[in-house]
Formats: structure tokens, sequence, C-alpha cells
RNA sequence: GGCGGUAUCGUCUAGGGGACUAGGACGGAGCCCUCUCAAGGCUCAAACACGGGUUCGAAUCCCGUUACCGCUACCA
């Protein structure tokens, strides 16, 4: 047996298309990634499509955009794990010739019998090889006469342990692990058979998955043995629970990565915000660009503990994200969807370019998603505003006051020579002044003329990004809205 | 039931025998800044599951208990 070569590492993510790219998924992914990126080893995928009945095209191409999102390229082409059933076969067959396996004739029905059976007398099944205590002539004859039959593997006695990257040692007594189904009565290979038979041939050295896996490694290590094949290293990673500390499922909502995509989270968050689940750079170390991640993973960051998915503290992150990116960063993810939205057209984006991109500076800072800055970026776009009721209960109480604050307003920030942040503070504060008020009495009325909201950037950052006879418009309007 | 895994604030975690009065972050409460909201700064509340060992000394090592999770198919 030769040992593999862990300098140069091999890795996969081997998701099975029967949904989408869930954000489990999307975390071991992106472990594979980070190892093989890391030690500059390769990060392949394979799609674990057996499961004719419940794989589908559309599930497979989730899985790719969802892997192209968060940024995880893997190196060589795409293996197909359906199209390997011949190696599959042919690896169940060498078990048979070289001893580690035989032909088992028992039906699902007969075994399902069984197991009610053991149930019923509150004892654990475990099959009963009686199929191995065959006389080898009469084996020979059923198969010759065609009588459907699977291959079990025959589990020596012993013990199966190995170190995992994560847990360190863990061991299994061979006799509790069952003679099992290595390939169909009708010829297909079972989960186990193909894994081991594609990662022997795709020269996996590390194996890393999520440990619900961790049952399945003795079974793929006895397989591993006895075909002679050099074992991979194995690390399995821990769970992703929900709030309530149960496996993340569609109950919790979003779990899907392009759930999150839709929601306006950017790729560098979520990729920061699951690395931190299951991994830990040690100290104090949060918010990581890719580079950094790189960098820092290592084995002895991963943590064995399953992690509850804290979609705030992912908000967080990503607004950490948000305020690292500038505009010019931001502007391919914002773009869409803006125009989306209805909001804006990709011309009037492009026409506009200058002032789009110190608008779209403006709202980050106070955004925690992508969607918050659609939502925030209405106002500066569509012609007609909206004003937020809840806003004018509070700053625009008295409508004939208000109103004739707005034209006062109006009338002062008409008369301005320049349009610039010092000469509007100057004439606004000056007003506050002259009327006996404070400043702010005077922007919050203005600040909802503007936008119709109570919430925006900075007054006269409002009053630039409109421009002068926008703003003008807009107050003449509101003033006559107020009154009403 | 059997087998396997895990156990530090509500959550993500630092910690790898003395540096622990257990640190950081999210979330929560409050204050500062301030034209609003964010951002930022500061403060507060909040944890070593339990019981035995080992040791001069244990969040850290060992054993047990408990709880939780996973697996237990001719699914993957």
């Amino acid at each position: 047996m030769t040992s593999p070569d862990h300098t140069r590492p091999r890795l996969r993510f081997a998701p099975s298309p029967t949904g989408y790219l869930h954000v489990g998924g999307g975390r071991t992914a992106l472990f594979n990634w980070l190892y093989a990126r890391k030690y500059g080893g390769q990060f392949l995928l394979r799609i674990e499509d057996t499961d004719k009945a419940r794989s589908t095209e559309e599930s497979t191409a989730a899985i790719f955009e969802g892997l192209a999102w968060l940024g995880l390229d893997y190196d060589e082409e795409v293996v197909h794990q359906g199209s390997q059933v011949e190696r599959h076969r042919t690896d169940a067959m060498k078990l048979l010739e070289v001893g580690a396996a035989y032909r088992c004739f028992c039906t699902a029905a007969e075994l399902d019998e069984r197991r009610k059976a053991a149930e019923a007398a509150k004892e654990s099944f475990k099959y009963d090889r009686r199929c191995d205590r065959l006389d080898p002539a009469q084996v020979e004859r059923r198969v010759a006469a065609g009588e459907p039959h699977v291959i079990r593997f025959r589990v020596p006695p012993g013990t199966t342990e190995w170190d995992d990257l994560v847990h360190d040692r863990i061991a299994f007594p061979n006799k509790d692990v069952e003679d099992f189904v290595v390939l169909r009565s009708d010829g297909t290979p079972i989960y186990n058979m193909a894994v081991v038979s594609d990662d022997i041939a795709m020269r996996i050295t590390l194996v890393m998955r999520g440990d619900d896996h961790i049952s399945n490694t003795p079974k793929q290590i006895l397989i591993y043995q006895a075909l002679g094949a050099a074992l991979p290293r194995f690390a399995h990673l821990p769970m992703i629970h929900g709030t309530d500390g149960k496996k993340l499922s569609k109950r919790h909502g979003a779990t899907a990565v392009a759930d999150y995509q839709h929601m306006g989270i950017l790729p560098s968050a979520m990729v920061n915000f699951l690395a931190l689940l299951g991994w830990s750079p040690g100290g104090d170390r949060e918010v990581m660009t890719m580079g950094d991640m790189i960098a820092l993973f290592s084995e002895d960051g991963l943590l064995r503990k399953a992690a509850v998915f804290d979609p705030k503290k992912l908000e967080w992150m990503n607004g950490q994200h948000l305020s690292l990116m500038n505009s010019a960063q931001l502007e391919p993810m914002v773009s869409p969807a803006l125009v989306a939205a209805g909001i804006t057209t990709d011309e009037e984006l492009h026409k506009r370019r200058e002032w789009y991109l110190s608008l779209v500076d403006l709202l980050r800072v106070r955004a925690r998603t992508i969607d918050d800055i659609v939502r925030q970026a209405r106002p500066y776009f569509v012609l007609d505003i909206e004003y937020d009721p809840e806003a004018v209960a509070k700053h625009w109480k008295d409508g004939p006051a208000t109103a004739e604050l707005l034209t006062a307003t109006a009338e002062r920030l008409g008369a301005l020579t320049e349009w610039t942040t010092p000469a509007m503070e100057e004439g606004l504060r000056a007003l506050a002044e002259e009327r006996g008020t404070t400043a702010g009495k005077i922007f919050q009325p203005l600040r909802i003329a503007l936008t119709g909201l109570s919430v925006s950037p900075g007054i006269f950052d409002v009053l630039l990004m409109l421009g002068r006879e926008r703003s003008l418009e807009r107050i003449a309007t509101a003033a006559g809205v107020a009154t009403r």
C-alpha cells in the first residue's frame, strides 16, 4: 500500500443534486476549497447523481450557480457519478474476487420483515450473514439460474479506526458494523461503494465532509483496505443547526445559498460568515476577505461542535463587508437590483455614473444589505415620492405651520448663489436662528419633503444629490401636501 | 434500543494546567457623537452542564452521569 501524497492535497465536494445548494453544503465546499487553495492542492467537484429518481438537471445547475456566486472555483472537469457505474461495478466485483464480499439472496422484503420482528422483540437488527454460509456450489447454481442477489461486504473481525483531522481518533468495533450491501440486485452501486470507487479514481487525499458521515467512514475504510487502495485522510465537520438547535431545514426559513443572494447578501460576507461556522482562526479575528481566510486557514482551527446559524450576525457581517467595499466594487451588484426593482434603468445609471456612485457611497454606510440600499435609493431616482405616514405624523404635525416653514426654507435655499454644503448650511442655520428654533426642527420636516422618509443621509448630502431644481420642486410639492 | 459524536455568555467563539476577577463578536440595555438613521466610541447584564478523580494547582487532562446531535436501507 502506498501512502498518498499529502503535500499536494486533492479534495472534493460531492453534493447530490436533489434540491438547491444548502448553506451546509456551501460551508463544506468552502472548507474543501480553502484547504486546497491554502496548500496548493486541487479542489474537485463531483455530482452524486446515482439516485436517478431524485436527481435533476435544475439542481445540478443550482449547485454550479451557488458555487460560482460564492466564488468557489473547481479544478479539473466535473465528475458525474452516474457515468461511473461501470467502474463501481467492477470494483464491487473485485471485492467478490478477493473474498471480501459475498452474494446474498435475501430479498428486500424478507430483510424488512426480519428487521421489523427484531424491532418488535426490542432487539437491534443486524444482518445475520446467513447467505455467507451458503454452499458455494449452490451459490453458483443460483447465480447461473439468474436468481437476483446483492453483493454484501464481509466485515472482518477487529476494529476500524482513523485519525480524524477534527476529532482525532475515532474507532468502531467491527462487530457493530453490519455486512453492508455494496451492489444492488439490479447491478447498481450503493452509496459507500460509489464514493470509495470514485475517491480512489479521483486520487482524493483528504475527504472533508459533514460529521453525519462519521458512521459511513468505517465502511468506506474497509472497502479501501479490501481493494488495496491507499487511505485518504478524513475530516468530519460539525453540522449547522437552526436557532432552535435542530438541524437546519426548510422550516428555519432561508437555507439555500441562493436565498441569501436574493436577500442582498454579499458573497464575501456569506463566505466569511460560513467560514466561522465550524472554524476559527483563533483570537479575535472575524471580518476577513477570501485572501485572509486562505492565509489563516488551518486544520487546527477546525471545530467539533455544531454551530447555530444566526441570521442576525450574518446581516451584521454583511454590513461590515458593505463598508469595506467602495461604490465601484458594489455597483455590479447594486445596479441589477435597482433595475429589477423598477427604480431606474441601466441607461440612466450609465449616463449619471459619477452621481450614481457617490449616491451608493452615501447609502452603503447605513445599509446592511443590498436590498437596504435599493430601498433607500428610491427617492433619488423616481419622480414622485411617497410620504411615510409615521414620519408625517411625527414631524408634520401642524399642516399649515409645516407648509409655511417649508416655503420659508425653499425661499432661503432658492436665494443661494451656490448650491454647496457650506452655503446651504449657513443659510439654513441662519434661518433657524431668525425663527428662534433649532436647525433640527428645520431639517426633519425638510428631510421628509425631500425623501418622504425620516431616515436619510445628512440633509445637505440629500440636497446635493437631488440638485437645486429637483429639491426646490419637492419642497414646493410637499408644502402643498402638508396643508391637506 | 445499538453505535458514534458533542458539551465556555441566548448565539458565534478565545482559551490547549498557574497569565482567568474567564477575553472578543452578534444580539440586548444604556451613554457619547449628532439634522434623522446608520457607522463609530464608551459602559452594563450575560457562560466554563453535573459528579468524581489526577495535580501544589483544572475551563483546560482522565473516568462516569446527564443533555443534545448524527447514523442505524438493495437513500445519498
